[in-house]
DNA sequence: TAGATTGTTAATCGATTAACAATC
DNA sequence: TAGATTGTTAATCGATTAACAATC
Protein backbone atom coordinates (compact mmCIF):
# COMPACT_ATOMS: atom_id res chain seq x y z
CA UNK A 1 0.00 0.00 0.00
CA UNK A 2 2.84 2.13 0.14
CA UNK A 3 5.44 4.10 -1.75
CA UNK A 4 8.30 6.26 -0.15
CA UNK A 5 8.90 9.86 0.47
CA UNK A 6 7.01 11.97 2.89
CA UNK A 7 3.43 12.54 2.25
CA UNK A 8 2.44 16.32 2.67
CA UNK A 9 -0.16 17.25 5.21
CA UNK A 10 -2.38 19.01 1.62
CA UNK A 11 -2.20 15.38 0.60
CA UNK A 12 -3.40 13.87 3.81
CA UNK A 13 -6.32 16.42 4.25
CA UNK A 14 -7.69 15.47 1.20
CA UNK A 15 -7.64 11.24 2.14
CA UNK A 16 -10.83 11.51 4.54
CA UNK A 17 -12.90 13.29 1.65
CA UNK A 18 -11.76 10.70 -0.77
CA UNK A 19 -12.93 8.50 1.06
CA UNK A 20 -16.07 10.10 1.99
CA UNK A 21 -16.70 10.53 -1.95
CA UNK A 22 -16.14 6.68 -2.79
CA UNK A 23 -18.38 5.83 0.40
CA UNK A 24 -21.22 8.14 -1.35
CA UNK A 25 -20.39 6.12 -4.85
CA UNK A 26 -20.72 2.70 -3.41
CA UNK A 27 -23.76 3.61 -1.50
CA UNK A 28 -25.28 4.24 -5.01
CA UNK A 29 -24.07 1.25 -6.69
CA UNK A 30 -21.25 2.91 -8.74
CA UNK A 31 -18.46 0.27 -9.31
CA UNK A 32 -15.69 2.33 -11.60
CA UNK A 33 -14.75 5.89 -11.81
CA UNK A 34 -11.88 8.03 -13.71
CA UNK A 35 -10.18 10.44 -12.00
CA UNK A 36 -12.16 13.15 -14.54
CA UNK A 37 -15.64 11.61 -13.39
CA UNK A 38 -14.64 12.03 -9.44
CA UNK A 39 -12.56 15.50 -10.25
CA UNK A 40 -16.46 16.70 -11.57
CA UNK A 41 -18.00 15.43 -7.88
CA UNK A 42 -15.12 16.27 -5.62
CA UNK A 43 -13.54 19.28 -7.12
CA UNK A 44 -10.22 18.36 -7.02
CA UNK A 45 -8.56 18.41 -10.84
CA UNK A 46 -8.35 15.05 -12.05
CA UNK A 47 -4.71 15.84 -12.44
CA UNK A 48 -4.81 16.64 -8.85
CA UNK A 49 -6.98 12.74 -7.89
CA UNK A 50 -3.98 11.42 -10.04
CA UNK A 51 -0.99 12.58 -8.00
CA UNK A 52 -2.62 12.06 -4.75
CA UNK A 53 -3.53 8.45 -5.20
CA UNK A 54 0.02 7.70 -6.74
CA UNK A 55 1.18 8.82 -3.71
CA UNK A 56 0.22 5.54 -1.53
CA UNK A 57 -0.06 2.91 -4.80
CA UNK A 58 -0.59 2.10 -8.63
CA UNK A 59 -4.67 1.80 -7.81
CA UNK A 60 -5.91 2.71 -11.67
CA UNK A 61 -5.72 1.16 -14.65
CA UNK A 62 -5.40 2.99 -18.22
CA UNK A 63 -8.32 2.68 -20.04
CA UNK A 64 -10.40 1.51 -17.19
CA UNK A 65 -9.84 4.13 -14.55
CA UNK A 66 -10.22 2.61 -10.68
CA UNK A 67 -12.52 0.42 -9.03
CA UNK A 68 -14.76 2.01 -6.59
CA UNK A 69 -14.79 -1.12 -3.61
CA UNK A 70 -10.95 -1.18 -4.35
CA UNK A 71 -9.98 2.32 -3.80
CA UNK A 72 -12.37 2.91 -1.06
CA UNK A 73 -11.23 -0.39 0.82
CA UNK A 74 -7.28 0.88 0.07
CA UNK A 75 -7.89 4.31 1.51
CA UNK A 76 -9.16 3.18 4.50
CA UNK A 77 -6.16 1.15 5.06
CA UNK A 78 -4.40 4.41 4.31
CA UNK A 79 -6.18 6.05 7.05
CA UNK A 80 -5.71 3.65 9.61
CA UNK A 81 -9.61 2.95 9.92
CA UNK A 82 -9.33 -1.20 8.97
CA UNK A 83 -7.92 -0.66 12.71
CA UNK A 84 -9.39 -0.34 16.17
CA UNK A 85 -8.72 2.38 18.56
CA UNK A 86 -9.10 2.98 22.36
CA UNK A 87 -10.55 6.59 23.01
CA UNK A 88 -10.99 8.54 26.06
CA UNK A 89 -12.87 12.09 26.55
CA UNK A 90 -11.60 14.75 29.07
CA UNK A 91 -14.12 16.73 29.88
CA UNK A 92 -17.90 15.76 29.82
CA UNK A 93 -19.00 20.08 29.39
CA UNK A 94 -20.34 20.75 25.73
CA UNK A 95 -17.92 19.72 23.71
CA UNK A 96 -17.05 16.74 25.38
CA UNK A 97 -20.92 15.17 25.47
CA UNK A 98 -21.12 16.22 22.28
CA UNK A 99 -18.04 13.98 21.09
CA UNK A 100 -19.00 11.07 23.49
CA UNK A 101 -22.84 10.87 22.03
CA UNK A 102 -21.61 10.94 18.52
CA UNK A 103 -21.88 7.47 17.82
CA UNK A 104 -20.97 7.33 14.31
CA UNK A 105 -16.98 7.81 15.33
CA UNK A 106 -17.67 4.03 16.67
CA UNK A 107 -18.33 2.57 12.71
CA UNK A 108 -14.72 3.88 11.53
CA UNK A 109 -13.15 2.04 14.49
CA UNK A 110 -13.10 4.52 17.30
CA UNK A 111 -14.00 3.15 20.38
CA UNK A 112 -15.11 5.35 23.58
CA UNK A 113 -13.70 3.57 26.97
CA UNK A 114 -13.91 6.28 29.26
CA UNK A 115 -14.82 10.14 30.15
CA UNK A 116 -13.28 11.92 32.60
CA UNK A 117 -14.38 15.22 34.14
CA UNK A 118 -13.75 17.28 37.33
CA UNK A 119 -17.34 18.50 38.29
CA UNK A 120 -18.37 16.11 40.70
CA UNK A 121 -21.79 17.51 39.89
CA UNK A 122 -21.14 15.33 36.36
CA UNK A 123 -19.38 12.33 38.05
CA UNK A 124 -21.73 9.20 38.22
CA UNK A 125 -23.63 10.49 35.07
CA UNK A 126 -23.84 8.20 32.31
CA UNK A 127 -23.46 8.66 29.16
CA UNK A 128 -23.57 5.52 26.09
CA UNK A 129 -23.63 3.76 29.11
CA UNK A 130 -19.90 5.03 29.90
CA UNK A 131 -19.85 6.28 33.70
CA UNK A 132 -18.19 10.02 34.08
CA UNK A 133 -15.14 9.09 36.03
CA UNK A 134 -13.41 12.05 38.16
CA UNK A 135 -10.36 13.24 36.58
CA UNK A 136 -8.17 12.02 39.39
CA UNK A 137 -8.58 8.30 38.64
CA UNK A 138 -6.95 9.10 34.76
CA UNK A 139 -3.44 8.36 35.90
CA UNK A 140 -4.57 5.27 37.21
CA UNK A 141 -6.63 4.37 34.28
CA UNK A 142 -3.85 4.98 32.06
CA UNK A 143 -1.67 2.40 34.14
CA UNK A 144 -4.44 -0.20 33.89
CA UNK A 145 -5.68 0.29 30.05
CA UNK A 146 -4.69 0.71 26.81
CA UNK A 147 -5.79 4.19 25.51
CA UNK A 148 -4.67 5.10 21.81
CA UNK A 149 -6.45 8.54 21.23
CA UNK A 150 -7.00 10.81 24.37
CA UNK A 151 -9.73 13.72 23.26
CA UNK A 152 -9.41 17.10 25.26
CA UNK A 153 -12.57 18.61 25.99
CA UNK A 154 -11.47 20.79 29.31
CA UNK A 155 -10.77 24.31 29.13
CA UNK A 156 -8.22 26.20 27.50
CA UNK A 157 -6.81 26.69 31.18
CA UNK A 158 -6.43 23.11 32.12
CA UNK A 159 -5.66 21.98 28.45
CA UNK A 160 -2.07 21.62 29.23
CA UNK A 161 -1.80 19.94 32.42
CA UNK A 162 -4.34 17.23 30.73
CA UNK A 163 -1.84 17.18 27.91
CA UNK A 164 0.92 16.84 30.59
CA UNK A 165 -0.48 13.53 32.14
CA UNK A 166 -1.48 11.79 29.06
CA UNK A 167 1.75 12.19 27.40
CA UNK A 168 3.86 11.21 30.52
CA UNK A 169 1.54 8.13 30.90
CA UNK A 170 2.63 7.64 26.77
CA UNK A 171 -0.47 8.73 25.03
CA UNK A 172 0.60 9.39 21.43
CA UNK A 173 -2.92 10.52 20.15
CA UNK A 174 -4.50 13.59 20.93
CA UNK A 175 -7.48 15.10 19.33
CA UNK A 176 -7.64 18.78 21.10
CA UNK A 177 -10.48 20.47 21.12
CA UNK A 178 -9.54 23.66 23.69
CA UNK A 179 -8.56 26.88 21.97
CA UNK A 180 -4.97 26.57 23.06
CA UNK A 181 -1.83 24.89 21.18
CA UNK A 182 -0.27 22.43 23.30
CA UNK A 183 3.32 21.84 23.99
CA UNK A 184 4.69 18.17 23.23
CA UNK A 185 6.85 16.10 22.31
CA UNK A 186 7.65 15.27 18.58
CA UNK A 187 6.43 12.22 18.45
CA UNK A 188 3.15 13.29 20.15
CA UNK A 189 0.24 13.33 17.41
CA UNK A 190 -1.98 16.60 18.22
CA UNK A 191 -4.73 17.10 15.92
CA UNK A 192 -6.73 20.29 16.42
CA UNK A 193 -10.24 21.65 16.38
CA UNK A 194 -10.10 25.01 16.78
CA UNK A 195 -14.24 26.36 16.58
CA UNK A 196 -13.42 29.51 16.98
CA UNK A 197 -10.51 29.89 14.65
CA UNK A 198 -13.24 28.53 12.30
CA UNK A 199 -16.35 30.70 13.00
CA UNK A 200 -13.78 34.14 12.48
CA UNK A 201 -12.08 32.58 9.15
CA UNK A 202 -15.95 32.70 8.13
CA UNK A 203 -16.93 36.38 9.71
CA UNK A 204 -13.19 36.96 7.73
CA UNK A 205 -14.85 36.22 4.59
CA UNK A 206 -18.52 37.66 4.79
CA UNK A 207 -16.95 41.08 5.22
CA UNK A 208 -14.00 40.49 2.80
CA UNK A 209 -16.55 40.07 0.06
CA UNK A 210 -18.80 42.97 1.34
CA UNK A 211 -21.36 40.51 2.26
CA UNK A 212 -21.96 41.60 5.12
CA UNK A 213 -23.01 45.34 5.83
CA UNK A 214 -24.08 46.17 9.37
CA UNK B 1 -6.81 48.96 7.35
CA UNK B 2 -6.57 47.59 3.97
CA UNK B 3 -3.76 46.79 1.00
CA UNK B 4 -4.99 45.73 -1.98
CA UNK B 5 -4.50 41.60 -4.39
CA UNK B 6 -6.44 38.81 -2.58
CA UNK B 7 -5.21 37.31 0.78
CA UNK B 8 -4.47 33.42 -0.21
CA UNK B 9 -6.81 31.40 2.69
CA UNK B 10 -3.35 30.35 4.05
CA UNK B 11 -2.62 33.85 5.56
CA UNK B 12 -6.60 33.73 6.67
CA UNK B 13 -6.43 30.65 8.66
CA UNK B 14 -3.65 32.39 10.21
CA UNK B 15 -5.12 35.21 11.25
CA UNK B 16 -6.70 34.04 14.18
CA UNK B 17 -4.30 32.24 15.63
CA UNK B 18 -2.41 36.28 15.74
CA UNK B 19 -5.35 37.20 17.47
CA UNK B 20 -5.45 34.62 20.01
CA UNK B 21 -1.42 35.24 20.55
CA UNK B 22 -1.85 39.03 20.55
CA UNK B 23 -4.80 38.53 22.83
CA UNK B 24 -2.54 36.12 25.42
CA UNK B 25 0.39 39.32 25.18
CA UNK B 26 -2.62 41.40 26.13
CA UNK B 27 -3.80 39.31 29.04
CA UNK B 28 -0.04 39.31 30.80
CA UNK B 29 0.61 43.04 29.95
CA UNK B 30 3.12 42.63 27.49
CA UNK B 31 2.68 46.11 25.29
CA UNK B 32 4.99 45.24 22.75
CA UNK B 33 6.39 42.24 20.42
CA UNK B 34 8.44 41.93 17.55
CA UNK B 35 8.13 39.55 14.64
CA UNK B 36 11.33 37.44 16.31
CA UNK B 37 9.80 37.55 19.64
CA UNK B 38 6.13 36.82 18.36
CA UNK B 39 7.61 33.65 15.76
CA UNK B 40 9.33 31.69 19.13
CA UNK B 41 5.85 32.01 20.98
CA UNK B 42 3.57 31.09 17.36
CA UNK B 43 5.92 28.88 15.53
CA UNK B 44 5.80 30.99 12.38
CA UNK B 45 8.87 32.44 10.81
CA UNK B 46 9.69 36.07 11.83
CA UNK B 47 9.61 36.48 7.81
CA UNK B 48 6.25 35.38 7.66
CA UNK B 49 4.44 37.05 10.05
CA UNK B 50 5.84 39.91 9.00
CA UNK B 51 4.57 39.11 5.28
CA UNK B 52 1.45 38.09 6.39
CA UNK B 53 0.83 41.26 8.61
CA UNK B 54 1.91 43.71 5.55
CA UNK B 55 -0.83 42.37 3.58
CA UNK B 56 -3.53 44.41 5.43
CA UNK B 57 -1.31 47.58 6.70
CA UNK B 58 2.04 49.02 8.42
CA UNK B 59 1.27 47.83 11.72
CA UNK B 60 5.04 47.76 13.30
CA UNK B 61 7.26 50.22 13.52
CA UNK B 62 11.71 49.62 12.59
CA UNK B 63 13.66 49.28 15.52
CA UNK B 64 10.70 49.24 17.94
CA UNK B 65 8.26 46.24 16.69
CA UNK B 66 4.52 46.02 17.04
CA UNK B 67 2.07 47.77 20.02
CA UNK B 68 0.16 44.49 21.05
CA UNK B 69 -3.09 46.34 21.91
CA UNK B 70 -3.03 48.13 18.25
CA UNK B 71 -2.33 45.31 16.78
CA UNK B 72 -4.76 42.81 18.54
CA UNK B 73 -7.09 45.11 17.48
CA UNK B 74 -6.46 45.80 14.03
CA UNK B 75 -6.84 42.27 13.34
CA UNK B 76 -9.79 42.20 15.24
CA UNK B 77 -11.50 44.43 12.79
CA UNK B 78 -10.04 42.31 10.16
CA UNK B 79 -11.28 39.17 10.92
CA UNK B 80 -14.63 41.33 11.02
CA UNK B 81 -15.18 41.20 15.14
CA UNK B 82 -15.75 44.21 15.53
CA UNK B 83 -19.44 43.92 14.06
CA UNK B 84 -22.24 42.26 15.53
CA UNK B 85 -23.82 38.63 14.27
CA UNK B 86 -27.04 37.29 14.46
CA UNK B 87 -26.30 33.55 14.22
CA UNK B 88 -29.48 30.70 14.06
CA UNK B 89 -28.66 27.10 15.09
CA UNK B 90 -30.06 24.66 13.18
CA UNK B 91 -30.49 21.07 14.22
CA UNK B 92 -30.54 20.58 17.90
CA UNK B 93 -28.75 17.14 18.72
CA UNK B 94 -25.43 16.63 20.00
CA UNK B 95 -23.07 19.59 18.42
CA UNK B 96 -26.05 21.69 17.90
CA UNK B 97 -26.61 21.66 21.68
CA UNK B 98 -22.81 22.14 22.26
CA UNK B 99 -22.46 24.28 19.88
CA UNK B 100 -25.98 26.49 21.52
CA UNK B 101 -24.51 26.16 25.15
CA UNK B 102 -20.67 27.39 23.45
CA UNK B 103 -21.39 31.17 25.46
CA UNK B 104 -18.24 32.35 24.74
CA UNK B 105 -18.81 33.25 20.88
CA UNK B 106 -20.89 35.89 22.46
CA UNK B 107 -18.12 37.98 22.95
CA UNK B 108 -17.05 37.95 19.51
CA UNK B 109 -20.41 39.35 18.42
CA UNK B 110 -21.83 36.10 17.32
CA UNK B 111 -25.37 36.63 19.22
CA UNK B 112 -27.45 33.50 19.45
CA UNK B 113 -31.15 34.09 17.92
CA UNK B 114 -32.76 31.12 17.53
CA UNK B 115 -32.55 27.51 17.55
CA UNK B 116 -34.53 25.00 14.94
CA UNK B 117 -35.34 20.81 15.22
CA UNK B 118 -37.75 18.95 13.92
CA UNK B 119 -38.06 16.69 16.84
CA UNK B 120 -40.90 17.19 18.49
CA UNK B 121 -39.44 16.13 21.74
CA UNK B 122 -36.99 18.86 21.52
CA UNK B 123 -39.18 21.63 20.41
CA UNK B 124 -40.02 24.05 23.03
CA UNK B 125 -37.26 23.39 25.44
CA UNK B 126 -35.13 25.94 26.03
CA UNK B 127 -31.31 26.33 25.58
CA UNK B 128 -29.38 29.45 27.02
CA UNK B 129 -33.10 31.06 27.23
CA UNK B 130 -33.92 30.04 23.43
CA UNK B 131 -36.76 27.89 23.03
CA UNK B 132 -35.92 25.62 20.34
CA UNK B 133 -38.80 25.53 17.38
CA UNK B 134 -39.99 23.29 14.64
CA UNK B 135 -37.72 23.68 11.70
CA UNK B 136 -41.23 24.25 9.66
CA UNK B 137 -40.84 27.89 11.38
CA UNK B 138 -37.42 28.15 9.74
CA UNK B 139 -38.76 29.89 6.50
CA UNK B 140 -41.07 32.36 8.15
CA UNK B 141 -38.51 33.21 10.81
CA UNK B 142 -35.74 34.48 8.42
CA UNK B 143 -38.38 36.40 6.56
CA UNK B 144 -39.24 38.02 9.67
CA UNK B 145 -35.58 38.58 11.18
CA UNK B 146 -32.13 39.59 10.04
CA UNK B 147 -29.99 36.75 10.13
CA UNK B 148 -26.03 36.83 9.58
CA UNK B 149 -24.56 33.24 9.98
CA UNK B 150 -26.54 29.94 10.15
CA UNK B 151 -24.91 26.94 12.16
CA UNK B 152 -26.21 23.86 10.17
CA UNK B 153 -25.94 21.12 12.76
CA UNK B 154 -28.83 18.20 10.98
CA UNK B 155 -27.56 15.03 9.99
CA UNK B 156 -26.16 14.90 6.61
CA UNK B 157 -29.00 13.89 4.67
CA UNK B 158 -30.73 16.97 5.45
CA UNK B 159 -27.83 19.38 5.31
CA UNK B 160 -28.80 20.38 1.76
CA UNK B 161 -32.54 21.07 1.74
CA UNK B 162 -31.59 23.48 4.71
CA UNK B 163 -29.04 24.77 2.87
CA UNK B 164 -31.34 25.62 -0.38
CA UNK B 165 -33.94 27.10 2.49
CA UNK B 166 -31.12 29.83 4.01
CA UNK B 167 -30.04 30.40 0.11
CA UNK B 168 -33.41 31.40 -0.67
CA UNK B 169 -34.07 33.62 1.91
CA UNK B 170 -30.62 35.46 1.47
CA UNK B 171 -28.21 33.94 4.24
CA UNK B 172 -24.81 34.74 2.56
CA UNK B 173 -22.64 32.88 5.97
CA UNK B 174 -23.10 28.92 6.50
CA UNK B 175 -21.03 27.17 9.46
CA UNK B 176 -21.47 23.94 8.51
CA UNK B 177 -21.10 20.45 10.55
CA UNK B 178 -22.83 18.33 8.83
CA UNK B 179 -20.31 15.73 7.12
CA UNK B 180 -21.04 16.77 3.48
CA UNK B 181 -20.44 19.42 0.96
CA UNK B 182 -23.26 21.90 0.17
CA UNK B 183 -24.17 23.50 -2.56
CA UNK B 184 -24.43 27.47 -2.68
CA UNK B 185 -24.04 29.91 -5.44
CA UNK B 186 -20.72 31.62 -5.53
CA UNK B 187 -21.51 34.09 -3.30
CA UNK B 188 -22.68 32.19 0.26
CA UNK B 189 -19.96 31.63 2.04
CA UNK B 190 -19.33 27.75 3.73
CA UNK B 191 -17.27 27.14 6.87
CA UNK B 192 -17.14 23.38 7.25
CA UNK B 193 -16.32 21.59 10.41
CA UNK B 194 -15.67 17.69 9.22
CA UNK B 195 -14.96 16.40 12.62
CA UNK B 196 -14.83 12.83 11.24
CA UNK B 197 -12.03 14.15 8.40
CA UNK B 198 -10.11 15.72 11.53
CA UNK B 199 -10.35 12.65 13.22
CA UNK B 200 -9.44 10.30 10.70
CA UNK B 201 -6.66 12.92 9.70
CA UNK B 202 -5.38 12.07 13.04
CA UNK B 203 -5.33 7.89 12.33
CA UNK B 204 -3.19 8.69 9.74
CA UNK B 205 -0.72 10.30 11.69
CA UNK B 206 -0.52 7.46 13.99
CA UNK B 207 -0.48 4.86 11.65
CA UNK B 208 2.22 6.69 9.13
CA UNK B 209 4.76 7.17 11.85
CA UNK B 210 3.86 3.88 12.97
CA UNK B 211 3.15 5.00 16.65
CA UNK B 212 0.27 2.42 16.65
CA UNK B 213 0.62 -1.26 16.30
CA UNK B 214 -2.44 -3.12 17.80
C1' DT C 1 -7.28 -2.76 -32.85
C1' DA C 2 -8.88 1.99 -31.33
C1' DG C 3 -10.30 4.65 -27.48
C1' DA C 4 -9.85 5.75 -22.92
C1' DT C 5 -7.44 6.80 -19.07
C1' DT C 6 -3.77 6.02 -16.18
C1' DG C 7 1.05 7.03 -14.13
C1' DT C 8 4.55 10.21 -14.34
C1' DT C 9 7.51 13.91 -15.94
C1' DA C 10 7.86 18.71 -16.91
C1' DA C 11 5.96 23.40 -16.49
C1' DT C 12 3.64 26.61 -13.84
C1' DC C 13 1.98 28.75 -10.11
C1' DG C 14 1.86 30.21 -5.36
C1' DA C 15 3.59 30.35 -0.76
C1' DT C 16 7.48 30.59 2.32
C1' DT C 17 11.98 32.09 3.54
C1' DA C 18 16.08 34.94 3.18
C1' DA C 19 18.20 39.19 2.68
C1' DC C 20 18.75 43.91 3.22
C1' DA C 21 17.83 48.83 2.56
C1' DA C 22 14.88 52.00 4.97
C1' DT C 23 13.95 54.09 9.19
C1' DC C 24 12.48 54.52 13.89
C1' DT D 1 24.00 58.45 16.87
C1' DA D 2 23.94 53.25 16.98
C1' DG D 3 21.10 49.31 17.36
C1' DA D 4 17.02 47.16 16.40
C1' DT D 5 13.55 45.81 13.58
C1' DT D 6 10.42 46.73 10.12
C1' DG D 7 8.64 46.59 5.10
C1' DT D 8 9.64 44.71 0.88
C1' DT D 9 12.14 42.59 -2.89
C1' DA D 10 14.39 38.53 -4.50
C1' DA D 11 15.36 33.57 -4.01
C1' DT D 12 13.80 29.25 -2.81
C1' DC D 13 10.85 25.79 -2.00
C1' DG D 14 6.71 23.10 -2.53
C1' DA D 15 2.28 22.17 -4.48
C1' DT D 16 -0.72 22.17 -8.43
C1' DT D 17 -1.60 21.72 -13.21
C1' DA D 18 -0.57 20.36 -17.92
C1' DA D 19 1.04 17.19 -21.11
C1' DC D 20 1.85 12.86 -23.00
C1' DA D 21 3.88 8.26 -23.43
C1' DA D 22 2.51 3.84 -21.62
C1' DT D 23 -0.93 0.50 -21.56
C1' DC D 24 -5.26 -1.64 -20.50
Amino acid sequence: MSKDTRISMAVVRRLPKYHRYLGELLRNDIDRISSKELSDRIGFTASQIRQDLNCFGDFGQQGYGYNVKELHNEISKILGLDKQYNTIIIGAGNIGQAVANYSSFEKYGFHLKAIFDKNPKLVGIKIRDIEIQDVDELSSYLDNNKVDIAIICVPRLHAQSVADILVSKGIKGIWNFAPTDLQVPDDVIIENVHLSESLMTLSYRLNERNLFED
